[in-house]
DNA sequence: CTAACTGCAAACGTTTTGCATTAAT
DNA sequence: ATTAATGCAAAACGTTTGCAGTTAG
């Protein structure tokens, strides 16, 4: 099965490259209704599904009810917010190679891997 | 709002000490259904949440559409097979210890974490 | 006695699917 | 011309919720 190119397929990939907020299909949903009013969510999942098959997006789920997608498939950390729900990258290069230490040292063949923490972002803890 | 003990959430908790295969709320039905054969899914649900909240056991979510529930609550790894669908236990200490030293570099409350790994089981590539 | 917990069933929100039509190659 | 991808609507799925009755404290 060979796969065509779309253009609501390369919509949702740049819509996906132009934020880092992690956002969920129904946020990516109402973005590329801008360009094609008439898309449907299945439309939506069903390239979600094939940029992720195809290694160019990961999915997430942080702790929610629902999929969050992000187009950064460099290896990072994920910081999600247990009161605001946000869900930020952690880009501190000292714990990332920490990070990959501890993955190299595993005796299996790991393809993907996903750090996730869970704490109240420096946002909510200001506004109490 | 206090908390009483009831048999059904014992029986849970009991269930999930009992096993490593962090099971779905489906698997835990079926088994308190042979002592509580009258039991809810929406009672499963309510003492998984509630046994959550004490900080009892974990919710895991390992790229599945479903959730799973861990009573081990020490440190460690995941590694979920695209292939089966099993998750299991990386208790390499060396790795852990890589884990814990990425955490504790990043300057953020962190208050809970899980690191997943994807790929294929050692069971799953001998049966090719 | 009080109110937390239960079983039941209905509702919920997210994701997937079947189908006839459209568009990419 | 072929068949992958679309839009639509309905279904599926895991999970949550409202309610009347039950049970732990």
């Amino acid at each position: 099965m060979q796969i065509r190119n779309t253009k609501q397929r390369s919509k949702i990939l740049e819509i996906l490259h132009g934020t880092r907020s992690h956002p969920t299909a129904n946020w990516i949903y109402d973005k590329v209704k801008v360009d094609f009013p008439n898309i449907s969510m299945g439309t939506v999942y069903r390239n979600l599904g094939l940029l992720e098959e195809m290694g160019q997006i990961q999915r997430l789920s942080c702790g929610s009810t629902f999929d969050r997608y992000d187009a950064n498939i460099e290896p990072h950390i994920h910081f999600a917010c247990k009161n605001c729900g946000r869900v930020s990258d952690i880009n501190d290069l000292n714990s990332i190679g920490k990070l990959k230490e501890a993955i190299s040292t595993i005796d299996l063949q790991i393809n993907s891997y996903d750090l996730t923490c869970y704490g109240v972002c420096k946002d909510c803890q200001n506004n109490h």
